[in-house]
This record gives C-alpha cells, sequence and structure tokens, in this order.
DNA sequence: ACAAAACGTTGACCTAAGTCAAAGTAGCCA
DNA sequence: TGGCTACTTTGACTTAGGTCAACGTTTTGT
C-alpha cells in the first residue's frame, strides 16, 4: 500500500462526491479530508484482514474492493463488491466494536480516502445530517445482508443465479447481460463454487431460458427466470 | 394489537431505559415519548410483516419478538430474537427505503413502545447522540449478520450448534445450559430444521460431548465443542 | 383429568451441491 | 510465438441435510 500526495481541496472533492457525504457543507467535508490521506493498493492487496483492529475506514474513489469471510477449507463467502463510487468501506468498527468483521482486498489497483475514526466522529458532531447518511448506508447493507441470508438459507442455488441476472438486467435494461467478474468470483458471492455456476448456466441453456457466451448472458425467457427466482425447480 | 394508555413520564422511562437512548438527556426522551404510543401484542400476532410499508419502529418493553423471513416452501430464517430490554425493532425502514426487510411476530404477549418515524429524526437533530447509538446499534446487528452469513455459507449444522452451545455457555457461566426457545425455533435461527437438530445432538450424546435432558444441555467436552465449531467434523 | 395440539425423535429415502480429477479454453507476458 | 497461468467445463463420486411419514412425549386448554 502506497500513500500518494494530494491537495486538501482534491481531498474534500472526494468526500463531497461520496453519495454517502452529498449534501455536506463544504467546511465538514474540509474538516475530514484535513485528515484524510489517499491511499493507493495494487491488485490483490489487502485493505484490511478479519478481526484485525480498525482506526479508520475507507472511502474507496477508484478500483475495486471484495469484501468476504474465509471458512475452515478456505472457500470464501464474498459480502460486498465496491466498485469505485465512493463507497464506504470498513465503517462497522468506525461506530461499534474495534476489529473490522471481515477482511477487503483489492481486485485492481484501488485508489481510496483513509479517514480516521476520531475525525468523523468529531465533523459528526457540527453536521449530524453525515450520521443520518451514514444510517441510511448502514441500513441499505442490512437490507442487502437481510436478502443473503434469506438467498443462502432458504433459496437453491439456480434461484440466486437467477436472480442475479434479472438484477443484472434491471440495471443495465438490456437484455443480454455482462458479468463484471470471473464466474469463480460470482460463485462465491452467490454462496457456492464455479463448478456449480457453470453447471447451472449450462442447465438454463439446454431449456433454452438463456445464452451463455463467455461472460456475455442473453435472457431469452426472463418469465422463467422470475419463476425459478421465486422458487420453482429449475 | 391493542394499545395500552399511558403516562407521558412513563413512556419517557421506557425510552431512557433502551440502551439505545441510554444517555438521553430528559427532555429527548420526553420529546420522543410526546409521540410513542404502547402497543400489547397478543402471543402470535405480528407486529410487522415482510414488505410491509413502515411509518414507525418499536421499542420492546417486555415479552419477546422473533424476526424472521420465509422462503418459498414455508420454511423460515429466524434472523433476530428480541426478548425485551429495550431493544430497537424495525428500525431500518426509518432511515433507508420505507418498507421493513422481514416479519416480527410476538411469540409470547408482548408490549412495545411504538415510535413515529418523523418523531425520532426531528429529536435525533436535536440530540444528535442519539445517532451515534443508533450507528452502534445497526453496526453490532451488522457484525451479527455478517456471523450468520458466515456460518450458514461456510460451516455445517454442527459447527453452528456446537458455537450456540458455547455462546449460551459463555452468558452463564454454568456448565449446563438452558436452551431459551423450542427446538424447532432454534432450528430456524441456525438455518435448519428440528429433525436435522434432533439428530446432531444425539451424535454429540453418543460421543460424549454434551449431554441433553429436555432443554438442559450439559457440557462434557467444551475442547470439543471448540473443534466442531471451528469446522472439525463431527 | 383428558383430549387435542404442539413439540420431539427416529428411520428410510432422495437430492442439491460439494469434492476430486482431468481436460479444455483463454488471456497474458516474455 | 509459445508457454504459463488462471479460468472454465465436464464427469464420477460422496455426503450433508432436507422431505416424508410414523410414532412418542410433553404442554395446554377446558
Amino acid at each position: 500500500m502506497k500513500t500518494q500526495t494530494s491537495s486538501l481541496s482534491e481531498r474534500a472533492e472526494i468526500v463531497s462526491s461520496s453519495p454517502n457525504f452529498a449534501g455536506l457543507a463544504d467546511v465538514g467535508a474540509r474538516a475530514l479530508a484535513e485528515v484524510g490521506v489517499i491511499r493507493v493498493y495494487a491488485e490483490g492487496e489487502y485493505l484490511f484482514r478479519q478481526d484485525e483492529s480498525a482506526a479508520g475506514f475507507h472511502i474507496v474513489m477508484d478500483g475495486a474492493v471484495n469484501v468476504h469471510r474465509f471458512g475452515p477449507e478456505g472457500r470464501q463467502q464474498v459480502l460486498h463488491v465496491f466498485e469505485g463510487g465512493g463507497e464506504l468501506c470498513g465503517e462497522v468498527p468506525v461506530f461499534e466494536g474495534s476489529t473490522y468483521p471481515a477482511a477487503a482486498v483489492a481486485t485492481v489497483e484501488t485508489r481510496t480516502l483513509y479517514l480516521q475514526r476520531d475525525a468523523l466522529i468529531d465533523v459528526a458532531r457540527e453536521h449530524p445530517e453525515i450520521l443520518l447518511k451514514m444510517l441510511a448506508t448502514l441500513s441499505l447493507r442490512l437490507r442487502r445482508f437481510v436478502g443473503l441470508i434469506d438467498d443462502l438459507s432458504l433459496k437453491d442455488v439456480s434461484a440466486r443465479l437467477a436472480k442475479h441476472i434479472l438484477n443484472l438486467k434491471q440495471q443495465s435494461g438490456e437484455s443480454t447481460v455482462t458479468l463484471a467478474t470471473t464466474k469463480t468470483v460470482l460463485a462465491s458471492r452467490l454462496g457456492t463454487i464455479a463448478e456449480t455456476i457453470s453447471r447451472t448456466f449450462r442447465k438454463m441453456q439446454k431449456t433454452n431460458i438463456i445464452e451463455v457466451q463467455g461472460r456475455a448472458i442473453t435472457i431469452l425467457d426472463e418469465a422463467a427466470l422470475h419463476e425459478i427466482a421465486a422458487g420453482m425447480k429449475l
């Protein structure tokens, strides 16, 4: 990890452009930026590891970060994928406890603005709206986790995969969607392994629900995908 | 659901005694209490259902509430069990979105103080410490969910059960622990079903790791439990 | 106290999905 | 260009754990 020199106003700009701090008065953004440092992580480098003690958190400026936990046998479960856009990463220990609940790794070269916990708390006392924004972010994250727990516990892999494809279509509007990651990483996100994803894709292809060409998925039968996502067996 | 008449100071007392609002100035507690209503739920009655739109949230005064999601085939996954103590319930839609991410049912007769979303936001603007407390609560909840996701995705049932028993021992200090719920509900919490829990208990009993008598579990071999919780196969 | 309901246990069975192994494909760099 | 590495696919096998069904055991209400 390297740090990168930067001007105060540059850092303030990063803070304000994060959805989390959007609407924050300039003086607040500057106060945070005061104590922020730009960090550059190489591909494969860890921002932090599970149970490591934390003094601050990150705003992901660009690049991509994969937040995950490891199981006993080395399998991993991805919890979030942050792809720039000013998303927060590692904010839980700012408010509760002192350690990170999961590990975060840069999957491509990534720049973050690293902020000290204490600075956030100080600025937040002056600008309570920040706290409402953070509550919204954490609430959204809870909502996503509830969905993930629901999926892992109550749905099968084909339902999770169907849902994922439909999400991609939702975002892009196109009926041909492109996977953002390798299928191996997709498997980790969906709580399974590459082989199972491969087989599930094949089954969906054989039943003319989708067409798969590398990372490009063309949806042929959206209704069927919805049914599978809702629990109908493939 | 019935509402129960109550004095302002009675309600203020409930607010202040919630861990979440501990340390809140009296004037703040009163402002919240102003708009709070005491609600009484019969056993089996729902406080709210999944995807229902929300105007407020609950402080659980006494009784017990089970927060869960249903899968396609009627199986359910328990997300939280709140047993009085002033815990918050249904707070996610206060800050983000407008619907409850899960359903909540009273498992015994339960009283809650129901607070309007808007009132909380108004009072919070005056008393930003409230927001820090809420952030801590949501962060803790995220931490718990990360643990649950990790368990569901990466650990087997015996590991989850072993961990649960060790948690109970941790809390009570005793080496004979008592289950707080029926085994059926325990199964839902651990992301499985009653039959599997029953079989797992029996296996642990046959290998002299625990002794089970109704809801009383006596730990005979704590080291073995730790190993199983860490992934060793039972 | 008794019936009815809820909870718990056990066995037989089945299936989703993980493991292992091997081969194919594709991107990448030297 | 070739060769290394990472990713993907496929098959054969195994297994955890869910389903169904039956029966035993508590708990509850009248």
